[in-house]
DNA sequence: AAGCAACTTTTTGTATGCAAACTGTTGCCC
DNA sequence: GGGCAACAGTTTGCATACAAAAAGTTGCTT
């Protein structure tokens, strides 16, 4: 049967301080309110942070393609064992960023040329939908944080900052993507991105086709203010697909067929 | 340095006869050429084969929602220790059907109204997209094989066998998802595929609604023959439309403005 | 010296162990 | 009896242990 010091308990959780016991009443209730208003899981468990450090290193090419994951030396590196550091790559294998090969061990997984082009396939269908409901579902608020970080993109470009650039490029994508309201086609969009993202494309941008990438990021801004979704879509579709030429540069897996887009993209 | 005894020990894993040695050269050139032809990964890991298990011990239904899943119980279950268990619970929590509460153990994930209404709008953005690149690339043995499943599909409608009926529908649209050419679409399609066959809405399809289904079958699949997209398009999506009051109403969780939707689609 | 088999070391896959966190129970206090 | 604190049992999270498999090494044979 629950019972109310039980309840003060949970609350106190992670919390770090319950061994110590209450100090006063004031503490008690501060606590108490912090505590409510965490959702029910606080406790980070340590393959979740494996995961995320592991996909950071993937995807910002900390480890390449092919690499093979030595558990131990990873737990070394990471500072864990061996239980969840196996457990992030059993995660990081659905998410399809590694590869479990059986009694031979994890390898990062390759990127091939086909793989980028199914990618991009789905982020379009999945971006088409995201302008649609955000033109239908974005809050004023959404809107403006969405033009702050365009004009802030707009300021690394003005300087030349491809770094700083690129992030809040990719802040802007996840900005309209989350402003359609829709948590489901979030998460698989930003899944899809992390692929992407490994093809550090940004390094083999020409000056012509980063100034293009920004008009073409103005012109989608216009039409989310104006919530004209057609018009949206259309430009999102464009503009994914100018990406797509520069990401397959950068991966060196043209096909002489894609070269001659590639390059007519950058007259 | 590889060597070449090394090399036959490869293309011997998985055979489970490795240890006997060479019987005799006929054997040995047909073994090779069997293993040859495998993928590199060919043992069966534990942790994978409980996710399948689980998975279709959600989906069917067997595990319910909230169902607490206690880790002792599920290894007697399956016959496996709680490494490989975890693993899979793991692995179950980032496709969504499982829930980690830090401490407190894993629970089958609630489904809950909004989560079907995103799946569905994101499925129909996929449905849509796979539509238009099967018109494409689908090879007339797979439009062979749809329109075979079709035809079964309508015997056991006709016959008014609803769990046959039911699976044969399941497999069509994912095979018109793997016509596609497209993987990834096709793995994401699964996903949310899945979390959609929990709730289980077929035991709620009136006559009506169910002849109205394969109706729209019918004319999914003309226009698959006829390589017409945009038709195509239209079609699922307003298919997918009507699954999702049906499904919305096998949920129970249906608003009373969603409701007359519902109703309006059973007179 | 090339090729290969036997041996050694490393690595992987799964089971088990253990401490910390959680849950249920008992009995005390009012 | 209701509420709660102390205790006991259970479950979880992570580390470690151990056997099987793979990778590396040595030395023999030709």
């Amino acid at each position: 049967m629950a019972n109310h010091s039980r309840l003060l308990y949970y609350l106190y959780r992670g919390q770090g301080s319950w061994p110590l016991g209450l100090r006063n009443m004031g503490d008690a209730l501060d606590t108490i309110a912090a505590a409510t208003r965490l959702p029910v899981a606080e406790r980070r468990l340590l393959h979740i942070s494996a995961v995320d450090r592991l996909r950071d290193m993937i995807v910002q090419g900390e480890l390449t393609a092919g690499t093979k994951l030595n558990e131990r030396a990873l737990c070394e590196q990471l500072g864990l064992s061996r239980t969840p550091l196996r457990e992030a790559l059993k995660v990081l294998s659905t998410e399809g960023l590694v590869a479990l090969q059986p009694n031979r061990g994890a390898v990062v997984a390759t990127l091939t040329e086909r793989m980028v082009r199914e990618i991009f396939a789905v982020m379009g269908a999945l971006e088409a939908l995201a302008g649609e409901l955000a033109c239908r579902n974005m809050t004023a608020d959404q809107f403006n944080e969405i033009r702050a970080l365009h004009y802030q993109m707009r300021a690394h470009h003005a300087r030349g900052e491809l770094a700083p650039y690129f992030r809040c490029n990719q802040e802007i994508h996840l900005a309209i993507v989350e402003a359609s309201g829709n948590a489901t086609l979030a998460a698989n969009y930003r899944s899809l991105n992390a692929h992407v993202r490994r093809a550090r494309y940004m390094a083999n941008l020409s000056q012509a086709r980063w100034d293009q990438a920004v008009a073409e990021h103005e012109n989608i801004l216009e039409a989310l203010g104006r919530r004209d979704a057609a018009q949206l879509q259309d430009l999102l579709r464009d503009h994914l697909g100018s990406k797509l030429t520069v990401v397959l540069t950068a991966l060196g897996a043209l096909t002489d067929n894609v070269k001659e887009t590639a390059d007519a993209a950058y007259d």
